[in-house]
DNA sequence: GCAAGGTC
């Protein structure tokens, strides 16, 4: 279809409406007749039309506009909760873009006008972002229109020859840019949402986590740049801890004349030994005349500052009104909208040439407090204008933040906009302005040999200081001294100090840190840095400075422990470097997914398997809790298939305390569907292997290894086999051996639970960081030069304050732990074995925040030992009394309440043999009448974060009377 | 309930 008059309709998308509205303006203004605006589907984003003529050829424009990216990367339905699979998986779980809810309006206005047109020209911001988002605008107009022609304006600035040009020089949409961004997205989201959903599920429930959130909703989020950035917190802390402060020597002198007083200062600085300052100092005292041996006077320049981008707008706003970065960003964003200064999310810190920089100081002549300033600014007379300085940083976007229009103060705003408003205001006229002029006097003397100094300076002209009153230059006065001229000093004396550390990361300091490392963007950056307060992971003191919380820092140290890396800024480099090999074209975008992502997820597996070093660095600082981990409910292991029964969770490949082997879906209790497998096997790994018969797909096969002695001689020992049906072998197996399931059970004796998982395999891959094999990333060369972290000695004394009941099986399974144990200190073995703390009463500290003790009433009858009646204090339980046996191997549970209510006149006995007899771990829910065990009672499965699962509760409250899918506390 | 990146 054409546009009026035979022209070509052509629809016009830039990337938020400003700028759909600056280019449509520009456009007509120029050769446009007549500029009309209509509203689209969203109440945002309008559009524009006016006629336009592109190399000549006459075209009916629609400019109109997206706000920022259209789609996000999500996973597909069955992996996007929690627990419906092994968060191992989402390294490969299948992902897509999708139109978020709140963008479809977007997206309906996009389809209608595509329809009608016959080109789409992006007119998106010119970076890999902004590509990316044309590659989204893209998809959705071409789905609806299959013969749009597509180009791309490549414009820097919003300036009428900028844009002029780019609408008559239209190029191609830069895939390799698009691709770079797709990386990231998936890369950051596989990485996130699997290291976020294991330690959250891991740590949350296991340790009473002293936050203002209730522990139930903290999330212990991972991402690739608030880790590190947390990292640059903990790391200043950890330096400051241990911190020595040593004692050193220093020798001063100083002279009174009639002008005044010179201080001198020893050239030496100060000396650590204190018999050879002594020596110096006496020699000095003994011959105590000063000769004058230099006087230098020099002229010293102080430069006003770069043109302001988003990163010096945060950091100055701290310094000077110690506001937070992100509401500098919250109040920039507010004056951007009205229209008082320009885009305040820039990298640019350099005006481009044809930027009318007299125009822009004219306007501010008014004002009552720089108009003034302004008015001398613009007087040839006065010589103060000079051409700005550039910073070199430019975005190719947004011209460095600049005030646009006039304002003496609105009535709406508050004294921050006042504050913000100025800063920018004073910051452009300081940037346009010459240089401070001061005249500097540097005097040294000799005494003894030993050399001082004393400098001292004058202000000749003060210039862009006069506007720029956040900066001052001082100086003092010095006396006048000429060559060769002798006194006898004052004073003269030795003066001992002590080093100190650094002070903790201001605001300024952290955004610093991440400007130079690479993390986040201008845009983002006071994010990450909120997120780490959200997250409870740091605090900011009333100065304005970061230190990490309990919780931040024993999360570092945890990653610290394993060897990981994965709180420093190297990662994300790494990331870096690749994005913009994709972006060159030098690598694919597959490529760098496959290899990213495939070390990831190595380095996620190492990391579960090395769990117990977050454990032992949140047991420094957290007592543990006795709550069932919201982990242990619905676990996995390794996936084997899609569950064929439910269809909507997976089977997994699981092994019970006893150490026989199943496949159980995810949906238990509510899908029961589960494969038990020969109880001769001793160990089962899923491969990567598929089953070509079984359907639905893939069933992955499971690599067993049976007990050579309880299978007949004509079986080997060792079966790759499938549990999809097919496989005769396992069939057979199965009949002959029985299985663990409780109706088959065999008694044997536990094994440990992580044997199916292969650890061997996990370290093999490449290093994350230089891509070589034959290392893993803890022991990469290339990371070795920098400092390794330096941590406090007096973490070791701190330790004792995490002292408490021994840890749980599975944690005294794991043998990865070298290092001595957090208990005694010794070495040969883990703290789980600690003899120190496997014997006598469990610990003086409370068992529990949740649970009050309470008396012991009675006896256990499943293992004698002694009941205590305690007294629950769970939101959904407060104040119900339930009986547990005090034995560490028993598990008996039951509500005091049940025992006594009308079912049959069920006492105490009959409850405790009924849920010993079906489970010897704690027996959920056996005792309320509703809902049982079920049928899979006494299976401990692997859990998410490799944890062997004992005890049956709901998940969401902890209450062992009913299961999450049911929880009355949900959704709270 | 997970990330980071656009933007309103």
């Amino acid at each position: 279809m054409s546009g009026s008059g035979g022209s070509i309709r052509v629809l016009n998308v830039a990337e938020k409406p400003s700028v759909a509205k600056s280019v449509a303006t520009l456009l007509s203004g120029n050769q446009g007749q007549g500029l009309r605006v209509r509203e689209g589907r969203s109440r945002y984003n309008k559009i524009y039309e006016f006629n336009y003529s592109i190399n000549g050829r006459p075209c009916h424009m629609l400019v109109t506009s997206v706000t920022g990216h259209l789609m996000e990367l999500e996973f597909e339905d069955r992996f996007r909760k929690w627990h419906a699979c092994d968060p191992a998986l989402l390294f490969t779980a299948p992902v897509h873009k999708k139109v978020p809810e709140d963008k479809l309006d977007i997206k309906r206005t996009l389809e209608e006008e595509a329809r009608r047109c016959q080109w789409l020209v992006l007119w998106l911001d010119c970076d890999r972002e902004g590509e990316n988002i044309a590659f989204e605008v893209i998809e959705v107009c071409t789905a609806v229109n299959r013969h749009l022609t597509i180009r791309r304006a490549r414009f820097s600035a919003l300036t009428e020859r900028d844009i002029y040009n780019a609408v008559q020089n239209l190029v191609n949409a830069n895939k390799f840019f698009a691709d770079a961004v797709d990386a990231r997205q998936e890369i950051d989201l596989r990485i996130g949402a699997s290291f976020t959903r294991f330690q959250t599920m891991l740590l949350r429930d296991a340790f009473v986590i002293d936050s203002t959130a209730s522990d139930r909703n903290l999330v212990l989020s991972y991402g690739p740049c608030q880790f590190p950035t947390l990292g640059f917190v903990v790391e200043r802390y950890w330096e400051i801890q241990s911190h020595e402060p040593e004692e050193f020597w220093t020798i001063n002198c100083s002279h009174k004349s009639d002008e005044g007083t010179a201080t001198f200062h020893w050239m030496r600085g100060h000396l650590f030994d204190y018999a050879c300052a002594v020596v110096i100092y006496e020699m000095c005292v003994e011959e105590p005349t000063a000769t004058v041996t230099k006087v230098r006077q020099q002229e010293k320049l102080k430069k006003p500052p770069n043109p302001l981008n988003t990163i010096q707008l945060e950091q100055r706003a701290s310094i000077y009104f110690r506001m937070s970065s992100e509401h500098t960003m919250k109040v920039a964003e507010e004056l951007y909208q009205a229209g008082f200064i320009s885009y305040p999310r820039t990298e640019t810190d350099g005006f481009s040439e044809r930027t009318d920089l007299h125009a822009i100081v004219e306007e501010q002549q008014r004002h009552p407090g720089w108009g003034s300033y302004a008015q001398r600014l613009l007087d040839p007379a006065s010589g103060l204008w000079k051409n700005p300085s550039n910073g070199g940083h430019d975005d190719k976007a947004h011209p460095p933040i600049h005030p646009t229009k006039f304002s003496s103060g609105e009535s709406g705003w508050s004294q921050d906009h006042h504050r913000l408003y100025e800063l920018v205001v004073r910051h452009f006229l300081a940037c346009v302005s010459q240089p401070a002029v001061g005249a500097e006097t540097t005097v040294e003397i000799d005494i003894a040999g030993e050399l001082f100094s004393a400098s001292g300076r004058v202000i000749l002209a003060k210039n862009y200081l006069d506007v720029y009153r956040f900066e001052s230059w001082g100086g003092s006065l010095l006396p006048t001294y000429e060559f060769g001229q002798q006194f006898v000093p004052t004073t003269l004396t030795l003066d001992s100090g002590v080093t100190r550390p650094p002070p903790l990361l201001s605001e300024a300091d952290l955004l610093s840190c991440m400007d130079k490392e690479g993390i986040g963007t201008d845009a983002t950056m006071h994010d990450h840095i909120k997120k780490l307060l959200d997250r409870f992971y740091a605090t900011k003191d009333s100065s304005m400075r970061f230190s990490p919380t309990n919780l931040g820092e024993a999360l570092v140290m945890g990653y610290d422990d394993m060897g990981y890396k994965l709180w420093k800024p190297y990662l994300r480099a790494v990331m870096e470097r690749d994005m913009k090999a994709v972006s060159e074209g030098a690598k694919s975008k597959a490529e760098v997914l496959e290899t990213c992502l495939q070390q990831m997820k190595a380095c996620f597996l190492d990391a579960r398997l090395n769990k117990v070093k977050l454990f032992e660095a949140m047991s420094v600082f957290f007592e543990r809790s006795s709550r069932p981990s919201g982990d242990d409910q619905h676990t996995s292991g390794e996936f084997v298939r899609q569950c064929g029964l439910c269809h909507e969770a997976d089977m997994v490949l699981r092994q019970n305390r006893d150490g026989n082997f199943m496949v159980g879906c995810l949906g238990y209790p509510q899908c029961r569907n589960a494969v038990w497998l020969p109880g001769s096997v001793s160990e089962a790994a899923v491969t990567t292997n598929v089953c070509n018969s079984c359907t639905p797909g893939p069933v992955y096969l499971i690599q067993f290894t049976f007990r050579r002695l309880e299978i007949p001689p004509n079986y080997s020992a060792n079966h790759l086999g499938c549990i999809g049906g097919c496989d005769e072998t396992l069939r057979q197996l199965t009949e002959i051996c029985g299985t663990g399931s409780r109706l088959s059970a065999r008694g044997r004796g536990p094994v440990t639970s992580n044997n199916n998982v292969p650890r061997s395999n996990t370290r093999q891959g490449p290093c994350i960081y230089c891509h070589q094999a034959g290392h893993s990333s803890g022991d990469c060369p290339s990371q070795s030069s920098g400092p390794r972290s330096v941590r406090p000695q007096s973490m070791n004394v701190q330790s004792a304050r995490g002292r408490g009941p021994a840890m749980s099986n599975n944690v005294q399974q794991s043998n990865t732990r070298q290092g001595a144990c957090i208990y005694c200190h010794q070495t040969g073995h883990s703290s789980g074995d600690c003899p120190s703390q496997s014997s006598g009463p469990q610990s003086a500290r409370p068992r529990s925040m949740n649970v009050q003790s309470g008396q012991v009433s009675t006896s256990c009858s499943t293992c004698g030992a002694p009941c205590a009646l305690r007294t629950a204090n769970t939101i959904a339980n407060r104040g119900r009394k339930f009986y547990s046996c005090q034995s560490q191997a028993c598990n008996f549970f039951v509500w005091e309440d049940s025992l006594n209510n009308d079912n049959g006149g069920r006492g105490f006995q009959r409850a405790n043999v009924s849920a010993s007899a079906s489970n010897p771990t704690r027996s959920g829910g056996s005792g309320r009448g509703g809902r049982g065990a079920g049928d899979a009672a006494g299976v401990s499965f692997v859990s998410a974060t490799g944890d062997p699962v004992s005890g049956r509760r709901c998940f969401a409250c902890g209450d062992p009377s009913h299961f999450a899918n049911v929880c009355p506390n949900r959704g709270n």
